[in-house]
DNA sequence: ACGCAGCCTTGACCGGGGTCAATTCGGGGA
DNA sequence: TCCCCGAATTGACCCCGGTCAAGGCTGCGT
């Protein structure tokens, strides 16, 4: 144990947990372009939940009217079939904004949503909400977040239909991390491949797989990358863009 | 060939031919609730297409700024991998609004569009479209459909992963026509299969084994199912939603 | 320290559905 | 009318990944 290996998380953790509404909003694409008392306004209006492991903050069919922001920690969206069958639908990340399906048109959320791990996420009402409808610029920027969800949703169809589990673990890795070597991802594995769409031995499977090939170490929750892994597959290992 | 067989489709087919830009946006539920004079500026700045089947409207990465209304036919929406596998996102039914992408964000169309049959489409230039955004009611009505876009993009992921090719093909049939037992769907079976996420091959197959249960009778483009079978499977056979 | 309960791994099995290839069907054009 | 090309069908094959079942590992509560 050198002192390179010293886990900065403790720190973070501290700095996020007091990092509040406001600041979270700000680094919110959905809110950041909002003035100062706009901002005020709504964080007054929000409620702050802290979410353990494995706990839901909604299910499908509830008549929520709630939209969230996430602070911290990660949530999945899956969908339930009658058989039990689950299906991911998405994994927000911190600062994003989700369950935007809520504010408008009938009937409850289209999904569940589950903490993958703690979580710190903040409520807004959906009539706390109605006026900033009146700034155009929160229009914009709200109906931007909209489309680029239904360019994801497309994008994940494809995903899940067209490729194979392997392909589907490393866009997953690259949409946590970006085209990186190292890259902590700390979920439990069964949810990993839940987002993944598989199922826990599948994915162990796979792994053992890419380890036996080099491609991959696994130790604790940190995944580490072949030396010029991205660069190999098309992706340029700086800030370059995925292709689709 | 007794008269209870007679052919109305060219009749029909006449009629949709007539019908003019505003006609068909008073049936769009995007532009519904629009005034006279709205409809009015709308359809002049708009094109009207002819699509011959298997003709394409955009492509993916095509830059286009334009949304478009279905008039008549139908049209498919679908990504393409490197490798040529694709998988269809969504078919467009007349008068339902695609291409909403388009309006804002940048990056071209997520999708590329072909036609399925021979279909009528408008085309709005997205500056025509910008002045309508100044009408509350359009917006909201314009977010609604958007967020229904994604409801039913997280259900379509959904039942492509968690549901076989039989489930997906009467899910098929049900939103084509309902839960009727006659049901007309005009266009190839290759653009069926595609549709609902499998080959021509697995269709084929499938329907062999539903012709041999008493199922379903396929004659030209008529499917037949059987009596009743809507109700056994839980689904009202008058107005029901369909359970999911 | 112990024990139990999840989580993860590993093995054996198998089935839905995709691939490849060979016919057959069917509708539009000369 | 015949021809021809693409659509549709059918058969043989097989592989990815899901299911079921048995351990091993780990962390938490008492």
């Amino acid at each position: 144990m050198n002192i390179s290996t010293i886990d900065i998380e403790p720190f973070l953790m501290q700095y996020t947990m007091i990092m509040n509404t406001i600041e979270t909003l700000m680094k919110t694409a959905l809110f950041r372009d909002l003035g100062e008392e706009s901002l005020a306004r709504l964080s007054e209006g929000s409620r702050r939940l802290e979410i353990a492991r494995g706990e839901h903050i909604f299910f499908e069919d509830d008549e929520g009217r709630d939209l969230f922001v996430l602070a911290e920690g990660g949530v999945r969206l899956y969908k339930l079939s009658e058989d039990g069958q689950e299906t991911t639908v998405k994994l927000v990340n911190p600062f994003e904004a989700f369950a935007e399906f809520a504010l408008f048109g009938g009937g409850g959320y289209p999904v569940n949503a589950v903490a993958v791990k703690y979580s710190v996420a903040y409520a807004f009402s959906g009539s706390t909400f109605q006026a900033l409808f009146e700034d155009r610029a929160f229009r914009r920027e709200f109906i931007s977040t909209l489309i680029e969800r239904l360019r994801y949703l497309s994008q994940r169809i494809h995903y899940l239909t067209a490729y194979d589990v392997e392909q589907r673990f490393f866009r997953f890795l690259y949409e946590q991390c970006g085209p990186v070597e190292k890259c902590r991802v700390e979920m439990p594995k069964k949810e990993i491949a839940a987002t993944i769409g598989t199922i826990p031995e599948t994915l162990s499977r796979l792994i053992l797989r890419l380890r036996d090939r080099g491609d991959i170490e696994w130790k604790g929750s940190t995944i580490t990358l072949r030396e010029g892994f991205w660069k190999e597959r098309g992706m340029l290992s700086s800030d370059g863009q995925i292709a689709d």
